[in-house]
RNA sequence: CUGGGUAUGGCGCAGUUGGUAGCGCGCAGCGUUCGGGACGCUGAGGCCGUCGGUUCAAGUCCGAUUACCCAGACCA
């Protein structure tokens, strides 16, 4: 990419009203806009690294069978007055809307009801079981206080996953097999080494939920664990029951704030009984379906990757989630030139800082930004023939031969 | 929702006892610069969140309202 052509800036300023460090940088990076409270633009460099995230995601989910689809942000009050939940003192974070024909819309918060009412149509016996079927939606919950960034928006991507099996066996099978998926896809989000399964409170549904925990100073849950965290528990279920369940001690566990970034629930009947959601069994007789369902916040993570790896210089990217890998600044003619060459050979992984500004800026943009690999091609460096790299993370730079560096940016 | 705070060019801010708005960044032009956010000159850009009131006169005082921020509460 040229610099020079997209409409996106970088600010060495943002207000005071913007506090939150994740959505200060990303702000001044040019990767999102904020629209308003709790509701963010992602511009191209944003939106590369949620694709990126997401690519991720669906790499592993594709692996354990389960298919994508996209369902819609607009909802059908039906299936939610089945359930009970229409009514704004059970999901107090609604955002509806009128039809102009007559009659209300709500704004999808989750998905729970349209997917199992929809799977009617497709499950009709044990053979079509089971099914997982998951998305990337966008989710609109009426919070009555947007905060931390985009840690707590309005309005967010999030990847939803809905299981859809025999009996409790086979979804027990499943569930472990989505935990391992999950721990991979954090692992491969570069926040494998502080993000932790954790016992969560299952709410209407079950005894508990897990939750994927990421240890982070500005997390807004508070968590507890024992010394290897092999336990991990949710300040909302420490009480005596929960900790003779668990079987550890009040005082062996120490606590810590953290970042929730992903939510798996066992949902049992939950939905399909009031829906009916039923197949006929080997013996020609209704069952209902067994169900599962399985969260993460798209937008959430990456709030907290930055949050994690940003340093005083600005952000920081892991290489595969990067927007682009190197960042391009060539100081005089020749080395415009084999920038200009390196990037149109591989725009999709080279920023070609093109722009008519001197080269202070351009360092510190390249930083701000976090691109992985900052490249220097001055007079400088090709009086030897060779250009400077340097690692965002580390500030190490080294000297490469113009042909290797031809080759590696390749 | 409770408590506190803020609202003035694209961004960040100042604006005294009421007298018709200013600074930095950014932007445009010219020139000098060119490996760590350069400099000089010139210039464009604002119904001061919105509605109403007081006054000869309101960014400034009063009332209301909306949005935003922080703390808390809330949070599949």
């Amino acid at each position: 990419m040229k610099l020079s052509k997209t409409f996106v800036k970088t600010f060495r300023e943002v207000g005071k009203e913007e506090t939150a460090r994740n959505a200060e940088l990303l702000i001044r990076a040019g990767y999102i806009n904020k629209e308003m409270a709790g509701v963010y633009t992602y511009l191209p460099l944003g939106l590369k690294v949620i694709e990126n995230i997401k690519t991720i995601i669906r790499e592993e989910l594709n692996k354990i069978d389960c298919e994508e689809i996209q369902m819609t942000a607009l909802q059908n009050p039906e299936p939610w007055q089945k359930t009970g939940r229409w009514e704004s003192d059970k999901m107090d974070i609604w955002f509806k809307t009128d039809l102009s024909a007559g009659g209300q819309l709500g704004l999808a918060p989750t998905h729970e009801e349209p997917i199992t009412n929809m799977m009617k149509k497709y499950i009709n016996s044990y053979k079509d079981l089971p099914v997982y079927a998951y998305q990337f939606q966008t989710k609109f919950r009426n919070e009555l206080r947007a905060k931390s960034g985009i840690l707590r928006t309005r309005e967010f991507l999030m990847k939803d996953l809905y299981s859809f099996s025999p009996d409790e066996e086979s979804h027990n099978e499943f569930y472990e097999k989505a935990t391992d998926a999950y721990l991979r896809i954090y692992d491969r989000l570069g926040l494998g080494d502080c993000t932790y399964k954790c016992f969560a409170s299952g709410g209407v549904f079950s005894k508990y939920s897990h939750e994927f925990q990421t240890f982070l100073p500005v997390g807004e849950d508070t968590v507890y664990y024992n010394k290897d965290r092999s336990v991990v528990l949710n300040e909302e279920v420490l009480n005596d029951e929960v900790l003779a369940d668990l079987g550890v001690k009040r005082e062996e566990l120490e606590s810590t704030t953290a970042a929730e970034v992903g939510n798996i629930f066992t949902l049992r009947y939950k939905f399909s009984e009031p829906l009916g959601l039923e197949v006929n069994n080997k013996e020609g007789k209704r069952e209902t379906v067994f169900m599962g369902c399985y969260g993460i916040g798209v937008s959430r993570v990456m709030g907290v990757i930055v949050e994690k790896y940003a340093d005083d210089k600005g952000l920081v990217w892991p290489e595969n989630l990067a927007p682009y890998k190197y960042y391009l600044i060539s100081i005089g003619e020749e080395g415009e030139k084999l920038a200009a060459e390196f990037e149109n050979g591989n725009k999709d992984n080279i920023i070609n800082d093109d722009r008519d500004m001197r080269p202070g800026q351009k360092f510190a943009d390249a930083e701000l930004m976090g691109i992985p690999y900052r490249v220097v091609i001055s007079d400088k460096t090709l009086s030897s023939g060779e250009a400077e790299i340097t690692d965002r993370k580390t500030g190490e730079s080294k000297m490469v031969k113009i042909e290797e560096l031809r080759k590696e940016l390749a």
